[in-house]
This record gives C-alpha cells, structure tokens and sequence, in this order.
DNA sequence: CTGAAAGCGCTTACAG
DNA sequence: CTGAAAGCGCTTACAG
C-alpha cells in the first residue's frame, strides 16, 4: 500500500542504498540525482517505516516514561514538561502509569522494551537500586523525585527539605506552635522528606508532638478526614501544613465543612504550588515546585544521555523550591 | 548483547520456527520440546524484541493520541481513562500534544506513522474532513469531542447541549434572569455548543442579551478577567456559567478578589465537574461530564478497530452529563 | 558518486 | 510436530 524504499529507488532508477543516502543525508550525492530522488518520494508520498529503520540502526527516536499515577495537576504538569522538551528534541513519548512498586514497573516496562531508547521512571522512595536490577544493563535511565543511591541512574528532585523548613519556619515566626501537619503515604519519598524537615524544625524549636501528625495519601479526600482528626487535638492546632497541595484543598474543603474560617480561626498551608493553589478561596500559601521543569529538566537529561557525544550532565540535579505566601496563612487567633 | 531468538533456538537444539511458535503460542508443538524451549529462553532472560515482530507483522500494539493541550485536570483525566483501558487491553501509548490546528496535528502525526496501529486525536472545531485528508486511509482513527462528519472516523462526544440547556434552566427557575457567559475559543466544539444551548435557552425564555456573553479561552486567568467585565454590567448580572470548570474557579477567585460573597451576592457554575470542584470554596455547581471515560470509550473504540473480528460499535457515540448542584449557585439577591 | 549485498530479529507459509 | 527459507523495509560497510 504505502510506498517503500524500493518503489522510490525504482522510480528514480537508482538503488536503494542511494535513496537512503539523500533521504537521510548521509554520504554523497551527485546534486541531480538528489533532486530526482526528492521528487519521486515526494510524488509518492513516500514516508519511511519508522519500524525499519529502528530495527537496522537499533534507536527508536522513542523515550519511555513510566509514573506512579495520573490523577491531579501535579502529574499532568510533569508531563507537559516531558512533552515539551521530547517535542522539541524530535522525540516520541511512550507513556504508561499506575505503577506504584518495582513490581508494577518491572511489568510495565517489559512490552517498552526494544521500543525505547531510554526511560524516565519516578519509582517509590529508594528502590534505585531495586530497579537497576530489572532494567536492562545499557538503558539510559532518570529517575523522578528519587535518589541515585547506589545505581547508575540520572536523578532529578526537588529540595523537600528546604522548601518544608521554610514553610515550618515561616509558620512558626506567625506565632503558631501547634502546627498540623497531613503526609502522604510512607513510601513516598518526597512526603517522608518534607516530613522530616518538619519535624526537624519542630524539635528544634521545642514545639514536635508526634500527636500533630496525620497520615494522608496526597488526595483531597484523606485530607477532609484529616481535618475531623485534626479539630479533635488538644491542645487544638492553630496551622495545618498540608504536605502537598491536593491535600491542603482539601483541608480547605474540610474546614469549609467544619465552620472553621481559614485563615482567622486556622492558618492552612500546602506544597507544590500547583497552578490552581493561586485561584483558591483563600489563594494558598505553598512552597512552589517548578513542576513542568522537574519533567523537562529529566527529559533534557534523558535526550542528552541517549545521544552520542552529547554535554555532560551531573548525575543528579536538584530543584530549589520557594515559599509562596498568600492569603490562607495568618497569625493564629489570640 | 540482549539474548535473540537465535540464541534461543541454537541453545535448545531446535530452529527458530519452532522457538517462534512456542513464544508465540501459534501452531502445535511437542510438550517436551516445548517446555525445554521456555526453560533456555528463562535462562537466557529473552525478550523478544518487539520492533523485529513488528516489522514483520506489521501490528505495533501501541496507539497514539494526538490532544491540543496538557493543562489542568480536564486532560489529565482523559489520559487518565485512556491510559487505563490501554493497559488492561495491553496496548501502549504514544502520546503528543500541544497540537490546536489541522497542521499541528499533521506534523506530529509525521512521526508516529508506522508506529502506531490507530490513533485518537481530539482535533479543532469540525475539521473531521479536514483530517481525513491529512492521515492514512487505513488507519483507525477515533475523534475526540469532534463529530465524524463526512469522515470515515469513529467519534466518542459529550452531550454538551442538554447539560448546558439543564445548567441555564436550572439558574433560570432559580430565579436568576441575567446570567453571564464566560465562553471558550470560538473554535473549541465544546464551548461552541454550550454556548449555542446557553443562547436557545436564554431566548426561548426571553431574556437573551449578547451583552451577557464574555469570552474567555477556558483557562483560570481569563476567568478573572471576565469577572471585571461581568460586575461592570448594566443592569447586573447575578449569575456567572462558566463553560468550564476551570474558568469556574478563576471566577470564583476573580469574586473574592471583588469582595462579592457566592452564592448570596452571585451564583457561579461551570461545567466538566473536575475532581477538584467539589472541594472549593463554596463546593462548585456543574455539569458532570465521565472525563476519564470519555477516554476510555475513545481507547475501547479504538482498540476494538484495530483488533481482528472485534464487535462493531455504533460510529457516534455521545456520552450523557448530570447536573451536579452544590453550593455555589443560590436564588439570586432580592 | 553509486550499487550489490548482507543483515537487523522476527514470523509464516510451505514441505516434509 | 518440525525445519529451511523467504521476507518485512530499512542502513551500512565494502567495492568500484
């Protein structure tokens, strides 16, 4: 149906191996035959078989990207970032997501393999390692909000623990002591960090109480019910740090429900600064994550790594983040 | 390096025919023969490779999906639906977006030609034909908020006009007679045919007034925007339709910046019911539409074509809304 | 500057 | 039940 090589290189009167040539400028060409061979093609609407091609010359033009979940604008934001640079760099983006453990990426990657070149994967807190063992010895691989630990792997994340001191800190200098605060899942690298931070903060200042700990899952629906958790502590807390931003539209959403004003009667804060945060009632106070270059900075990575010759990279690159103060942050009531 | 079917063949004493239908499961082979084949394929961790299958059999088991935007939980949901039912169909995903006109799309289909069995794309407003004319006669193609016409094309659509005509009754026997407008491009379908409801409605009740109509581009910024527009009318406005929820919350937040409280002072409403909507402030009346599945309809469509002796669908389908009452949307002030 | 030929890793009639 | 062989559509040394 569609043309091939050989129709054009018979068309022209010429061979195969001289088509390729000029379609793929590689090697010489007298300049008549060239415009020949260009006319034909185009005459024939001649597209080459990208699957070919791939198989000869073993590239795909094709990156992976395997990621744990889809729900929320952080993920979109990440993939527009992704998209962005793969677009511009020519490269095709294969995508699969739901993949919460090794496991599931393990599964997930079997049928991209042989199709891509290379691979962004954003895999659960710290199985770097884990992961080097079931990905292929020579695939270019950047991992997403997780350490290099151990393998050899590009890295890309984000600085959790500054980002969660300033905001911890920032709350505390408002005058709140009794700061709440809802995490996400266990294994989830970038909540343990902003964690830690706070509790660092919080020791240090003399103010931690494991009480003030609510786990989330990073979804609005945990953080509503975190908010009954939280209005029962006594002593009452006057701040929820909502450790991502999901989760503090949904303590929003809870308080709302609660009669609760936020921020005279209690002070709400999230992390991500996703582009909605802005538009809130009230606009949220946030610790800004440059979302979409997180993804295009481990694309860029990515596309340097599987072309030859290509500017070294330091292996693991991390994202300054910065506290964004709006109006949903306020002293606590006296 | 990677272990070939070759290896395989050579290691277990039989050709690559035989090795082929094992893997494969395609003709009939001795047990013993059989399980010593899968013991040295383990052994050897083969993996076929997929490109080689592919040129020959001239089936990629990927599809692509070619959509103008990547902001906001609208398109993450719809990826959300696709990604889904492509997994559980073991069908992988190429995606590109970023692609507004008939051009756009043809050059980023360009790339994925010869990569893809069939393909989803959400093109502008009517251009079905348009299409036709730019993509292979061959390949299966599955539109996106977009009707068939005059195309071979299957479509997957929202109802948009009675969910717009149910949102502007529902405001009218509220009591609500000038109700603004906020709009999306002209060339978006979606908003088109809100609009075009919006309009019927308005005039069949007899208070129709272009002036009620603001446009915006469906993003959160023009939303705010509009709201200034919109308190400057004359008589007034009492209640704010945005085509979308994301132009909603900018509306929502434009009102608070405006100090007009909502619903006592103006009812705001939108359409698509994002996740995020039940959890603002106030909880967002909408039109809900099935995101995810409309996704997933348009992935279930399109695998069934690309599949052998799949069950024929009907060409058109459109998938129904519901009108979602919350909080934002009250009687208009006395 | 150009062509004949090998080969990428598979699948699939066709014989046996 | 099994194998030899052709071929999918390309690229790339190797000769000339």
């Amino acid at each position: 149906m569609a043309a091939t090589l050989k129709d054009v290189a018979r068309d022209a009167g010429v061979s195969v191996a001289t088509v390729s040539r000029v379609l793929n400028d590689s090697g010489p060409v007298n300049a008549e035959t060239r415009r020949r061979i260009l006319d034909v093609a185009a005459g024939l609407k001649y597209i080459p078989n990208g699957v070919a091609r791939s198989l000869i010359t073993a590239r795909t033009n094709t990156l992976g990207v395997l990621l744990p979940d889809l729900h929320g604008e952080f993920f979109s934001e990440i993939i527009r970032g992704i998209d962005q640079k793969a677009q511009q760099a020519h490269f095709q983006l294969l995508l699969s997501s739901s993949h919460y453990s090794v496991e599931d990426i393990t599964t997930a990657f079997r049928p991209m393999r042989g199709h891509i070149d290379g691979l962004i994967v954003m895999p659960p807190d710290l199985e770097a390692d884990a992961l080097e063992q079931v990905l292929p010895p020579g695939l270019p691989v950047v991992l997403l909000s997780c350490p290099p630990v151990n393998s050899r792997f590009y890295a890309v994340d984000i600085d959790n623990d500054a980002g969660a001191a300033r905001m911890v800190n920032y709350l505390l200098n408002l005058g709140h002591q009794r700061i709440a605060v809802i995490t996400g899942r266990k294994q989830n690298r970038d909540s343990t960090e902003r964690l830690e931070a706070y509790r660092r903060i919080m020791r240090h200042r003399g103010y931690y109480d494991p009480g003030l700990e609510i786990q989330g899952d990073f979804t609005e629906r945990t953080a509503v019910d975190a908010v009954e958790t939280i209005l029962g502590l006594n002593p009452p807390a006057t701040a929820i740090f909502a450790l991502n931003d999901a989760m503090a539209v949904g303590a929003l959403s809870g308080l709302r429900g609660a009669g609760i004003s936020v921020p005279a009667q209690m002070s709400v804060c999230g992390f991500d600064d996703i582009p909605t945060s802005r538009y809130l009632n009230p606009p949220l106070t946030s610790v800004r994550v440059p979302i979409a270059q997180l993804g295009a900075e481990a694309m860029g990575r990515l596309i340097n790594s599987v072309r030859p010759g290509g500017e070294s990279f330091p292996k693991w690159i991390t994202l300054q983040t910065e506290l964004i103060v709006r109006e949903s942050t306020a002293p606590p009531p006296i």
